[in-house]
DNA sequence: GCAGTTAGTGTCATTTCCACCTTAAGGAGC
DNA sequence: GCTCCTTAAGGTGGAAATGACACTAACTGC
């Protein structure tokens, strides 16, 4: 009977999927990239995987994934949220995990002060390789619920600084989406959104005509979802 | 130290919101309703909750929904989908669990063979009285999500039969959104859509003229998330 | 045949979307 | 100084989607 007990264990345990934009290694445009880290014992020992770990009894959700982030990672994302529950009882091949995945974005300058180890490695986010468990599906999910998202929310401002120009921020939806927009469609319906206001300022020394700067705008009310 | 290892234990349940069209029981118009289970036992014993149950090993999160369905309320959703992991530290007052949560849409053929007991009880979905748990803040958000969806999504073939007219798929969203629609613009946009077909039949014995009947078109694709 | 009721179609004004053009404002080179 | 080049920013017009509403069609009940 004790060892019935044990199989009916389900462990649960919170990953998440964090994306940064940088520039692509062969082509150099801009795309998205996300850090995985390797496994250090069985199963799928040596393999890449989500950063996570076990849900403590006394963590939330969202703060147990900030934890594993900043510990393996050395990462704080601008945005954390939520992305979906897996739990397929073969999942994972000796034991039952149920894991609660969240998806972040973080910003360049935060991405840059990742920790570099060997076991921790930033990859091409439509070029991983292959994934302990049910990592590839996940992360497939993270993309498609990504580029689903920026096309009706204002998360792009969690890829870029506090003050930036309307080409920046066209430049993470471009990146993100993987095809060119209209300049002026695109600063018609950002102005359109309310969503950015302008600081006034502008930016210097660019060789050309010099863009304004904006900035995220004091939101009254944001959707979750 | 052993004490602390039951401390240290967090349980994994899963929860299901199922929502039903029903005729309001004041001003009669046909409005959301969902089934509540009276809590047994502490905590918040004999407040309303939502039905659900702990995770067996051997059970997917989906089965584990239908199966606490099924089993305490008799019904058989036509369509079931994850909505939030609910996960905060304090939302249960003794015990550690976190819930995943799933939604649910049953026709009124399926609704109506629902088990009668004295623990089950339909309740008018923007009525419903204090919840056990934060399941009051569940139903929110999973009526939120209903209401958004039926806006881009199909999903209001799962409250009506196969085969039905557009005054009734038209009816279960106006039922949902709280509104009246355009019958017009409502046919058009669901014309185009694509996802519904004419069965070349047409209902008889209406007293008025005999409107067409419609099934769901067999979907190539559909978008989870 | 006529009234009443709902099904289904047509029309038109308004809005949104999208492609493209024009002008503005700087620097670099001469 | 002037011209060229590049990007910012705004304008324009046509296509498509949306929404309000009029109109015709088909049946029942009297």
């Amino acid at each position: 009977m004790s060892s019935s007990v044990v199989t009916e264990q389900v462990s649960l345990a919170v990953s998440t999927v964090v994306f940064a934009l940088r520039p692509h290694p062969r082509t150099g445009e801009t795309t998205l990239w996300l850090p995985l880290v390797r496994r250090i014992r069985e199963p799928y020992e040596g393999r890449w995987a989500l950063p996570g770990g076990p849900l403590k009894a006394h963590q939330d959700l969202a703060a147990s994934a900030r934890e594993t982030l900043a510990d393996t990672t050395g990462l704080e994302p601008a945005h954390l949220e939520q992305l979906y529950s897996f739990g397929a009882v073969d999942r994972s091949p000796a034991d039952r995990v149920v894991s609660i995945v969240y998806w972040a974005l973080v910003r360049p300058d935060e991405d840059a002060r990742t920790t570099e180890t060997p076991n921790v490695e930033w990859f091409v986010a439509d070029e991983v390789p292959q994934l302990a468990f049910d990592h590839n599906e996940i992360v497939r999910h993270a993309l498609d619920r990504l580029r689903a998202k920026i096309t009706y929310s204002p998360i792009a401002l969690a890829f870029v600084p506090d003050e930036f120009t309307l080409a920046e921020l066209r430049g993470v939806h471009e990146a993100v989406l993987g095809r060119c927009l209209d300049p002026a469609n695109f600063r018609r319906q950002v102005l359109a959104g309310g969503t950015v206001e302008p600081t006034g300022t502008h930016l210097t020394g660019t060789s050309h005509r010099p863009p304004a700067l904006y900035r995220a705008a004091p939101r009254e009310q944001e959707k979750s979802r």
